[in-house]
RNA sequence: CGGGGUAUAGCGCAGUCUGGCUAGCGCAUUUGGUUUGGGACCAAAGGGUCGCAGGUUCGAAUCCUGCUACCCCGACCA
């Protein structure tokens, strides 16, 4: 752990206290991290830290480089800045949109600001490593990265630039990453647990532009979250939304005669279905989708479910999928409000149909042709050769595939996520090592990230009452506050700075209040910064030979002899980090 | 990128509809004094190109046009 400024006298602590709510925070970690000085918007997702933000930030950072050097891992540091050339062997130059802050340098020469690492890191190992005997080898960084958002939003959780840990692993095999990749959620759990994330849950989720095949984020739950997540009762099963499945129970019927119906104006599932006396699930729901390239694809489910967007893009393997307008819907045959996978130019459209219309019977869906539909659809008799797969939403009390308990939905922040890569990269932009018989092969990689800033902005999420931050104290800027009540009175003046001293001598990091200020005043911005341990000192008290102390949070207190202060809080201390090992 | 909103002192806001003398209020800040266990009191003081650029007018924070920034919802996305 690196050294660090162990005392603060409040009177030369930059950063003020804020008594009113910023009029833009809604969240509860963007209105504490302002009033109580910790962060500083300087513009759209771009913050500046304060002295005890950044100490908050400084021992989340040592937590991580612990047990990211415990699972072997070698700190690198790696430019923010990169030259383009190096995005465009790996591909993603082209592939990854305006969330890239691409610009030129004096010279014209293209560059980028890196929004994550993997190529930089593939150039710097294959130009190191050359031998399987060098492998399996894991490289990390914590570091600024940015990504230029759309819309930043929620204070430090979702922000455009943002100090990230992130680390890459390389491997000789793929049972070696499997077995690397345990060790790596082992030490993300042992972190957040570390830093005093109560509730967070490792989860199943969607690679994305990442690429690579098994991965899990590290959620923290909260109701700020912007991620929404499927569990199951007892939370063995988690799911992000993307991804998440139910044990969908559908039901095959005689199929009767295919009738046409007219429904005038009818267009939406629930204006039909009612027109028709039947319930959604009666129905086939058909949602137009293009490509990159404006390649329509079908996608049918049955009427009470939604299209998952993120599963149907893995099936069809375009990231960039986007509502069709009516005209290329048109262009196949097909009338909006009413379209039908019958009687459509099957040359120029992609039909993925999901399970839920495949396993149904006789279900209402359009005729291609302005007010009309057909009843009783049968997918087995009425339509051919079209890909099916599970392309629905799973909704709030579907039933869990794991324990057959209705699922629950929670809300999440993404503070962590680990990949098994593969050789994307390294394969692209040719990562080449010899094995025990002198032939060239491709390491296989991993990666596994941290956003820090938003790790600690999902701590207070967790952690905090009407009054502040609640900080744990392995992450607390300060471990203790000490608060004198009128340090002018000459016996509290005296046993203020005296117990100032001593806890500095003892090695304790101590933020001392020694402004003078009126009683509440004091406690109150005390309670805003959220140090876990106070210690007062009053006339009265004094008198008596006796320190009181508190917990942040807590209702009580306690009196202390003054002679036994320093051993006391060492102790409590102690206790207080057993509670986060 | 679509929808909605905001921009006036360090922070939070009023004033704008209905144009008018010197642009206000609370908090914060400075000075002096009294206070000191859950956001004290008295007295005095400093602090503004009213987001930017044009226009209308005798006169614009206020009306008109354009622009910019920021926030919220959505789209997009590690």
């Amino acid at each position: 752990m690196q050294e660090f400024v162990f005392i603060m006298r409040m009177s030369q602590l930059v950063g003020r206290r804020i008594k009113e709510d910023p009029r833009d925070a809604v969240t509860p970690s963007h209105k504490f991290l302002i009033r109580g000085g910790y962060v500083r918007q300087v513009s759209a997702g771009i913050f500046s830290l304060l002295p005890i933000g950044k100490r908050i930030i400084t021992k989340i950072e040592a937590i991580i480089r612990e047990e990211m050097d415990r699972i072997d891992g070698q700190e690198v540091l790696m430019p923010v800045v990169l030259p383009a050339e190096l995005w465009e062997e790996s591909g993603r130059y082209a592939s990854v949109g305006p969330e890239l802050l691409r610009f030129k340098d004096r010279n014209g020469k293209d560059m980028i600001l890196a929004m994550t690492h993997e190529e930089a890191v593939v150039h710097l190992l294959r130009s190191e490593v050359s031998s399987y005997k060098q492998l399996p080898v894991m490289l990390y960084q914590i570091q600024t990265k940015y990504r230029d958002e759309a819309r930043a939003r929620g204070g430090l959780i979702r922000v455009r630039e943002f100090t990230m840990k992130d680390a890459y692993s390389f491997h000789t095999s793929q049972s070696c990453l499997e077995e690397y990749y345990q060790r790596a959620h082992e030490a993300y759990v042992r972190i957040f647990r570390r830093v005093g994330m109560v509730n967070t849950l490792s989860i199943e989720s969607n690679s994305g532009m990442m690429g690579g095949k098994v991965s899990h984020e590290f959620m923290a739950v909260s109701e700020h979250g912007e991620d929404t997540i499927f569990v199951s009762p007892d939370y063995s099963y988690r799911a992000n939304r993307e991804v998440a499945y139910a044990d969908w129970k559908f039901e095959k019927q005689s199929p009767l005669e295919l009738e046409k119906v007219h429904t005038p104006g009818r267009e939406s599932i629930e204006e039909v279905s009612e027109f028709l006396g039947l319930k959604p699930e009666n129905t086939g729901k058909a949602v137009f989708y293009k490509d990159q390239d404006n390649n329509l694809i079908f996608a049918m489910i049955r009427g009470d479910f939604e299209v998952n967007e993120s599963k149907l893009a893995n099936f069809v393997k375009c990231p960039g999928l986007e509502y069709a307008d009516d005209e290329l819907i048109r262009s196949v045959g097909a009338e909006p409000g009413f379209a039908s996978p019958m009687s459509i130019d099957r040359n120029k459209v992609r039909i993925v149909v999901d399970r839920s219309v495949a396993e149904s019977s006789n279900l209402v869906v359009g005729a291609n042709e302005k007010d009309y539909h057909y009843k009783n659809f049968n997918f087995d008799r009425d339509i051919k050769d079209v890909e099916v797969t599970d392309i629905a939403t799973v909704r709030e009390g579907d039933i869990c595939p794991l324990t057959g308990q209705p699922l629950k939905l929670e809300r999440g922040i993404e503070v962590g996520n680990i990949f098994q890569l593969g050789t994307k990269y390294s394969e692209a932009m040719n990562c080449r090592y010899l094995d025990e018989n002198g032939k060239s092969q491709i390491p296989v990689m991993g990666c596994y990230g941290i956003g820090v800033g938003r790790t600690m902005a999902s701590v207070i999420e967790q952690s905090h009452d009407e009054w502040g931050p609640i900080w744990p104290i392995t992450i607390a800027p300060y471990q203790v506050q000490l608060c004198a009540i009128n340090p002018k009175n000459a016996a509290v003046g005296d046993v203020s700075e005296q117990l100032y001293a001593a806890i500095k001598q003892a090695g304790v990091e101590v933020l001392y209040d020694d402004r003078g200020e009126k009683a509440g005043f004091m406690f109150n911005d005390a309670d805003l910064i959220g140090i876990p341990l106070r210690l007062v000192v009053s006339a009265k008290n004094v008198e008596n030979g006796q320190i009181e102390f508190k917990r942040r949070g807590a209702k009580d207190v306690e009196l202390w002899p003054l002679d036994q202060v320093i051993d006391k809080i060492k102790s409590v201390i102690a206790e207080e980090y057993k509670k986060f090992a």
